[in-house]
DNA sequence: TTGTAGGCGTTATCAG
DNA sequence: CTGATAACGCCTACAA
């Protein structure tokens, strides 16, 4: 009965509460949960937990979770859908709702996983489909700026180091490279594209490839930053000068693209906002028990042109 | 009666289990922890969530976790007592144990948050005192075989880059630093060390700092691989080389440091088994529920020479 | 304003 | 081995 509700005394609640932290007492969580059905936690599920960019939206998801009152149970290594099944059925009834970022499930399997769930917010995840509260970036367009950027620094042999295969942003991010070379004009050379897994190393490798390629591209526009960030890697122990020699960017604009050798000129992703938002509507949803009308928002990305391209062309604003 | 126990037919248990799944069953944790008295989650308390040193961390902990089904209930932004006492109050009921990372409270205000505890592993915190579990890694070792490293370089003014102030791990390094020029009766001018934040911008900042010395330091060396890749930052904006013109090594060997620009000397921590070895310790203490005596377990650093040092002098294995 | 009964979903215990 | 029942700690509701 600690509680707000029920017109108590000013003075007695006054006593209550000292004598129940002298006490040490805490409602036990279980039994109160037991009987309101709420846990106040919500679950954040991801598919790996590896690099600067699931941190920063983890850390998006706890600011706003703390300042609602709302834990945070998080799991990850969740890109295959039974693992997925695994710690949704696992979390059953320990949280009030989920945040779920699964971009390497397919929309099919997505909705048959999540079918039992009553509140989710998807992040970055192929279902946008109606049912479903979901944030996205806006992968696309983010690649075809930083692709158009390029072509208007005068390449036109574009290096692309592709991300995880059967990952939705990754095929995004492709997308937006494809479509803006199309509408330019440009012809694509197929072999210019080269796999890549998001990580250093396979940035690392997939340069590697490139640099190998004859004639040489002279650009390479990676997936994601952390691609990037092994390309320039590849790149400096060939003895190729970026930006001078090849220009290299990436995607996502996390913390450290700026500190890079040269900096990284990068998509800026707002990376914190996404775990912001996606916690907020959760949030939100929990508060109004009515079914609300779910939706899909999307979140822009911007160009942050630094030095690793070459030019700050005014480009930037096209 | 879901659980194993209870001898019942093949046949039988089989037949509950596919209605079980058909009908979506799953216990109800709140009012198994109710009357078990136990949650199967694990609280992890973090002083922050920025960079890929804590990432790595709680990666190590979600593996050891997961294994041992348990789940793991994270919370960030304790740096001060009061915002600790919140969480472990916050937190008290939810989980079966915890593991807390606090190395910037000192060793009198941690005992006195967490008194009441029982299960708790400390990670890099200030309390070695007996009562505790906790893990910590070898700051001053490390430290001090870094320094040896750069002394045996021929490095005499060695810049050094402080971390966060009142911070147990800054200390520690700090203090190897030291002790190692000390020993090797290298006079110390103070004001070759530089106040820092563990932050890439922090690091940016205080390599300004040093560069405006005079004579300028031939070596920095900073308390964390994020500063030294803030001071790469600088260096090369101020068009300084590394390693030819100055040298510049981190502390912790995070998973860029192989790929900055040079790749970073650095001593290399074993982050992820920081996180599961805690893991380990607090599932084996949850295990057995009689009092276990509790110690203090240190993790050895190790020098790692990449070519931010610009030699790959023997001295690494001094 | 204060006190008391009932029930949340599970496990554990104890007769049958 | 099976089946009924108490208990876990809290909240809600209703009675005093």
């Amino acid at each position: 009965m600690l509680n707000a509700s029920g017109p108590v005394s000013d003075a007695t609640r006054r006593r209550i509460e000292r004598i129940a932290t002298r006490l040490r007492y805490s409602p036990n969580s279980a039994a109160r949960s037991l009987i309101t059905r709420r846990t106040h936690t919500i679950g954040v599920l991801l598919p790996d937990l590896y690099g600067e960019f699931f941190s920063e939206v983890i850390r998006g998801i706890d600011v706003v979770a703390q300042r609602n009152g709302y834990h945070m149970l998080v799991s990850s290594s969740h890109s295959e859908q039974q693992a997925l099944e695994a710690a949704l059925g696992a979390m059953r009834g320990r949280v009030d709702g989920l945040i779920v970022m699964s971009p390497d499930l397919d929309q099919r399997r997505l909705r048959s996983s999540l079918a039992a769930c009553s509140a989710v917010v998807l992040l970055n995840c192929a279902a946008n489909a109606p049912g479903f509260d979901a944030i996205k970036i806006d992968n696309v367009g983010g690649a075809s700026a930083m692709t158009r950027h390029l072509l208007e620094l005068g390449h036109r042999r574009i290096g692309f180091i592709r991300g995880a295969a059967g990952n939705v942003d990754a095929e995004e991010r492709r997308r937006g490279f494809r479509s803006a070379l199309r509408r330019a004009r440009v012809e694509h050379d197929a072999t210019l594209e080269v796999p890549g897994d998001f990580t250093e190393s396979g940035g690392y490798r997939a340069a590697t490839q490139l640099l190998a390629r004859s004639p040489r591209p002279t650009a390479i526009f990676a997936a994601n930053d952390s691609m990037a960030i092994g390309a320039l890697s590849a790149l400096r122990e060939a003895g190729v000068a970026v930006p001078a020699e090849m220009v290299v960017v990436g995607f996502d604009d996390i913390p450290i693209a700026r500190y890079t050798s040269p900096p990284l000129t990068s998509v800026r992703v707002p990376i914190i906002e996404l775990g912001e938002r996606a916690t907020e509507r959760l949030v939100q949803a929990l508060a109004s028990d009515r079914r609300r009308k779910r939706s899909c928002e999307t979140l822009e990305t911007a160009l942050v042109v630094r030095q690793s391209c070459g030019g700050s062309a005014a480009a930037g604003t096209h």
